[in-house]
DNA sequence: AGCACCACCTAAACCGGTTTAGGTGAGCTT
DNA sequence: AAGCTCACCTAAACCGGTTTAGGTGGTGCT
């Protein structure tokens, strides 16, 4: 029962209910002594401040937001989401704050749910997610005047702070490792272009195979769903020269190509090579095991509130680092087949079973 | 910039503020006209009242939370949240709710978290999940007297509703299938016992090896994860005479068995027929297709919803039907090999085979 | 005409904090 | 001894709504 209130503390210390707040936010003004005494009393009779009154004296909502923009049942599949939000909370919930979440349709383009949230004033901020390339909503919020932190790679309109791990490491480790094991032939699977995390990853691609020193394999655009990217998967194997490796924008798309090259009776990864992006828990136990990128997603999302909460403040931003991507290497790479290293011209047919020799999961 | 209050609404329409409180509130008191004329001025200016303020005077918090209890790399992998969150929101948000999310790791059996989101004020009620067999959490909220919902197999405590689609059908739905099938050796991967759904779910399955008048099979109780999903089948494949399928509690679980299987030389479904449950994006598209048992998330949620809102109002319980969960029959289950039917003693009696009719996946 | 009643609206209290403007007394100057 | 400063504390305004207690004027009844 939160039926006490700081005029009970009031009482109870002997003092005004101003003093109370004072000795509460530790602010000068207040005997040490005093301060203690009050503090003492509020603990013995079990108050807190009530964060309804706090918000509304202090004109501040005292919670943040994250508009989550995705048909739900994509967002089902992403294991992003959850870790992330474990960071956040982390952060937010030893300052006082409360994370406010909303899912919205995304075809809505979500403008309503913004203007909402600030209309009624329920959060002071807000994270910024699955960014399109020509979005509206950093403007939007510039506008209302709401705080926001993107999440992923910057956006360059420099409107508002961008928190992200570099794609780029991640899928240039991926490629450079495909290469080390002879593969010249690769293909991608891309997330939408349209998205800022779809278009980075795939630049991070084709820069990776600049780097190389490979000319531009075939590259494919997907939405990061199962489907899609077994579609995509079939386009790819389809080709006159089908790559004999596949860097994937996600795991599940990876997962998804992986089993489609299989069931065509492809031995993965003998006759393709198959990268995720992710490290999804599943992917170190699937068959062969997922070579993927890993990011540590909690500290990412421990960085993206820290940054909006000082964006909040006001506070100059303070140097936020995050970890790097890092690739896992696992089974589904394996070096290229003899036959087809270097190749030009000479398709690859496909291979009935390849069963038996395949490397055992380490564990 | 909603610097608007509602006094500039009472100045622009020419009322008291309280006129205008009534007016928006649609109470008693207020001429037609003059409602209409309030209300039109309101928009017109583009006012919203503050929920801030709101929350403070109805003394209430005019949210409510959901206190997700898991380490939140196991959260990630799991399908449900989103989904389900999706499921809530849509429901909360047309009744002006909002939806304050908590992760915290499930060691402190987080109740201090519940303490602080009601002795903050926070919420008005909270939506219960993952709840062990001898929860503390129920008689806490009683205590503190904040309504709660429990997502899942009802507790049996009576204290609070649950809203939840019934585990058994599903499970039932699974065996019979295999029994079809011809399989009479049937094992199990269970979540953890202590669990509320685990529980369930393991109980779902026992009583349908009863209905199909067979011994119990063996059982190995895991905790949800790829990882121990993978060492349950490895325990299960090792025992003298393995099942000739296992029903997994979830479908993390039977991928990483499916694989565990496969990377034994083992052919899904061939040797071993395999169904999961949650039917996840990725079990559509694994080699081969997972045989899964299927249910509304979304669905579930809104129901949850629906439930805690009217326990905040303390109206009378509407009727909630959910969806049973539904048997989704893929390519990873298939008839029992013909040198292993009915190879074990302890069968009590076997029931005829319907070989070959299996319903195709749709798409 | 006088009165009760009702519909409509206003003024002010209230929710529980924060914050500002004062007030009080001790200690130090002059 | 009067005056000043300063540290400490109190009273009251304030945040922006809701809600209660009145107030006003018009209508119906006798």
């Amino acid at each position: 029962m939160s039926r006490l209130t700081i005029n009970d503390v009031a009482r109870a210390a002997g003092v005004s209910k101003g003093a109370v707040s004072f000795a509460l936010n530790s602010r000068p003004g207040v005997a040490p002594e005093t301060r203690a005494r009050i503090l003492r009393v509020a603990r013995d009779i079990g108050w807190t401040p009530s964060s309804r009154a706090r918000a509304l004296s202090v004109s501040r909502a005292l919670a943040v937001g994250l508009v989550i923009a995705r048909p739900p049942d994509t967002l089902g599949a992403d294991p992003f989401f959850p870790s992330f939000i474990a960071g956040l909370e982390s952060v937010l919930s030893e300052r006082g704050y409360a994370l406010l979440l909303q899912v919205v349709a995304n075809d809505d383009r979500e403008t309503p749910s913004y203007r909402r949230l600030v209309d009624e004033g329920r959060v002071d901020g807000v994270f910024l997610t699955d960014l399109f390339m020509d979005d509206p909503r950093p403007a939007l919020l510039a506008e209302l005047g709401l705080p926001a932190v993107v999440i992923g790679p910057a956006l360059g309109d420099g409107i508002w702070p961008a928190v992200g791990v570099d794609d780029a490491p991640g899928i240039i480790g991926a490629v450079e490792h495909l290469v080390a094991l002879g593969h010249s032939h690769i293909g991608h699977v891309a997330g939408p272009r349209g998205m800022v995390h779809g278009h980075s990853r795939q630049q991070a691609w084709s820069g990776a195979l600049l780097r190389a020193g490979l000319a531009p394999g075939p590259s494919i655009e997907a939405d990061f769903s199962a489907e899609s990217g077994a579609a995509a998967t079939r386009q790819l194997l389809d080709l006159a020269e089908p790559p004999t490796a596949i860097v994937y924008a996600n795991d599940l798309m990876a997962m998804a190509g992986m089993s489609l090259a299989q069931s065509r009776g492809l031995d993965v990864p003998r006759d393709l090579s198959i990268t995720g992006y992710d490290d999804t828990e599943i992917a170190a136990h699937l068959q062969p095991s997922l070579t993927t990128v890993s990011t540590d997603v909690i500290e990412w999302g421990r960085a993206a509130a820290k940054r909006l909460l000082e964006l909040i403040d006001t506070q100059p931003p303070t140097d936020i680092m995050l970890p790097p991507a890092q690739l896992v290497v696992r089974n589904s790479t394996g070096p290229v087949r003899a036959d087809l290293q270097g190749r030009t011209k000479t398709t690859h047919r496909r291979r009935q079973t390849t069963r038996g020799a395949r490397r055992m999961e380490k564990q």
